[in-house]
DNA sequence: TGTCGTCTGTCGGCTAGCCCACAGAACTCC
DNA sequence: GGAGTTCTGTGGGCTAGCCGACAGACGACA
């Protein structure tokens, strides 16, 4: 594991660009994003000290086929992907966690599908919101809204709107490039469904790692 | 490995449900929706032949956290988990088959979340079409514009008039709950790009598992 | 302190798509 | 063949959000 300091918004990797390494966040923020032909890019998920980019792209194809930013500095570190995958091979608990993580990051992009497609730029921004909110863990946000505009598929000036009406309600307040929420509370009952959601399902991976694989071990042991 | 034979419409598994098999389609065709609070459902991703439904919810949680519906009537067979995972735990091929599983469906999903965002309706209902002209292999698609607006998140008449339009350019004709396509190669030019950057990614996937067991099964051996 | 580049506020026009409703057509079942 | 159900066609009203543009405000930098 190396540590690896990269600064807010560098391309980690390109859409369809080779990939040698994983990456771990330990208090920087990753962004997935799908991006397509006319250039613009949409956030599918975020990845936190909970997780790591780079797990199924380099295992095998050595190929991301979407784009990793970095989204909030901190620290983080990297490692060569041959390593892991000799370990991932040796070891039931990292295959465990690898399965149980996957199937968890999936349901955040899943969640994503239905956000993205069914609920107003508003409740999006909340949703992002408070997503960052945790992740960043009381640093400002240092985000434009030309930059969320892109991220979230939406319209510059519509985001500009969004952001004036939590002001408005004194949800949070923000000044040219710095966001800041000022009533976590409003701003999670202000928020769609889809943060509650997908924060309960990252609590309970992170909560059962060892019980998953204590669950897996026992299993095994009855199988044989 | 069980044959179970499902009507079309049929839930596989409820979201939240438990899940205690894999499915494998063997000329049936799963959906994976995810549900929102007011009812409202969306399509996040198909699974074929070239898959399987239920290898990551059911390994660990035991829980799906989306809905699963069969979308095209055909043969499938499914497996209880445990002895799956017992294979996945012994078998170097079964876990390079499921990372790059993984990842072929994860990007599927992701290319799903920006289509839904930023492409008309008339575009990704011929992404659709598409799809699963490819999967029902010739045979009649019976789904009315009302199925059809629910799993793509847009409203019934949104469909209607989109499938006017592509009826109006004899690329495919309707009646009351069925579909046909007539000109599959207009259909593939109005379609958004989606349709062939998915495809492409499972063609390689299909074509690569041996491969990928190969140049695996030699690293490991390059590493001891 | 002045300059300059970038970001936000705002406006107007516009369109895709939502929502509801209803009529007629098509199919099913008896 | 008739009745009843379900699906499609179509209408109108409406809104969210797109798009482009521009001015003013802010902040960085010299």
């Amino acid at each position: 594991m190396t540590p690896i300091d990269l600064k807010l918004g560098t391309i980690v990797c390109e859409a369809g660009a080779p990939l040698e390494h994983a990456y771990f966040p330990e208090g920087c923020v990753l962004s997935l994003l799908t991006v397509l032909e006319n250039g613009s890019e949409i956030e599918c998920a975020n990845i936190g000290r909970e997780g790591a980019f780079g797990l199924f792209s380099a295992m095998y194809s050595r190929v991301s086929f979407n784009r990793c930013t970095v989204q909030h500095v901190g620290p983080m570190s990297r490692c060569e992907i041959e390593p892991l995958q000799v370990e991932f091979h040796k070891s039931a608990q990292m295959q465990d966690l690898f399965v149980s993580y996957s199937e968890t990051l999936m349901s955040q992009i899943m969640q994503t599908v239905a956000c993205n497609s069914l609920h107003s730029v508003e409740e999006r921004l909340c949703r992002w919101l408070l997503m960052m909110h945790d992740r960043a863990e009381g640093e400002k946000l240092t985000y434009t809204h030309e930059f969320l505009a892109r991220i979230m598929g939406a319209n510059r000036s519509s985001v500009t709107q969004a952001a004036q009406s939590l002001k408005n309600k004194s949800i949070i307040s923000y000044r040219r490039g710095l966001m800041q929420v000022s009533d976590r509370g409003k701003l999670e009952t202000t928020s769609c469904e889809c943060y509650a959601i997908v924060k309960a399902r990252f609590d309970a991976f992170l909560q059962t790692p060892s019980t998953v694989v204590q669950k897996a071990k026992s299993r095994r042991t009855e199988n044989h």
